[in-house]
DNA sequence: TAAATCAATAGCCAACGGGTTATGGATTCG
DNA sequence: CGAATCCATAACCCGTTGGCTATTGATTTA
């Protein structure tokens, strides 16, 4: 099915990916500079790896200066809400709160 | 974090993978010949799959004669859940309703 | 018992993915 | 202007992964 399903699992399945993104959701807004700090790897893995979860529709970049600002991008979990709720089978309701919520979340 | 959790997201980041899930949330228990004829991959890559899943927890097998047949663990994506809730930051409450219903389902 | 079927394992191979260092372009600072 | 900083890209390496065929063990069927 979906391209678009197939780019949002896989860029999930990395740990290190993961742990950007979750990072980007526990403390906002952060600089590649920062990322890196904290992340592991080096600057160009880091690099990488926010392309992929920008490709994927996970984060948002800004340019600003020297410097590019990552950020996530919530309303992109809902296909995996999506995808989670069809698996289930029933309980449509209750997760339909959640998902207009993310989709209300940024923008 | 948790070595489950890598399992699940790897477990999940393959389409051929993801379908043989799907096809079992959907279809209910299929033997390995079943999810063999319509995976559009070989048998031993649909073993080896499988395996990945049941490692992962999102299936179980049931061995009679010499078939054995799969079912999917609906209660395994209750982590993938959980993960999302974490990152939505918010909203716990919403989620656990959905949460104990995922557990209560198999056993 | 012999033949056939089912599924798992073994062994192999090509492709992919995540890591590195090196480099370059853009911007800021001295 | 020259040096330094920030980030992206390029080039490369190597381990992992997903696929295949061949085989084997177990079970059913003839």
């Amino acid at each position: 099915m979906g391209e678009a399903q197939d780019l949002l699992f896989s860029a999930l399945a990395d740990p290190t990916r993961r742990a950007l993104f979750e990072r980007l959701c526990l403390r906002g807004e952060q600089t590649v500079g920062a990322l890196t700090a904290e992340a592991g790897v080096s600057q160009p893995a880091v690099s990488k790896h926010l392309g992929v979860l920008k490709r994927a529709g996970l984060v948002r970049d800004r340019h600003e200066g020297r410097q590019t600002h990552y950020s996530a991008k919530l309303d992109a979990l809902s296909p995996l809400v999506d995808w989670t709720k069809q698996m289930s089978g029933f309980w449509e309701s209750r997760f339909d709160d959640l998902e207009d919520l993310l989709k209300r979340m940024d923008q």
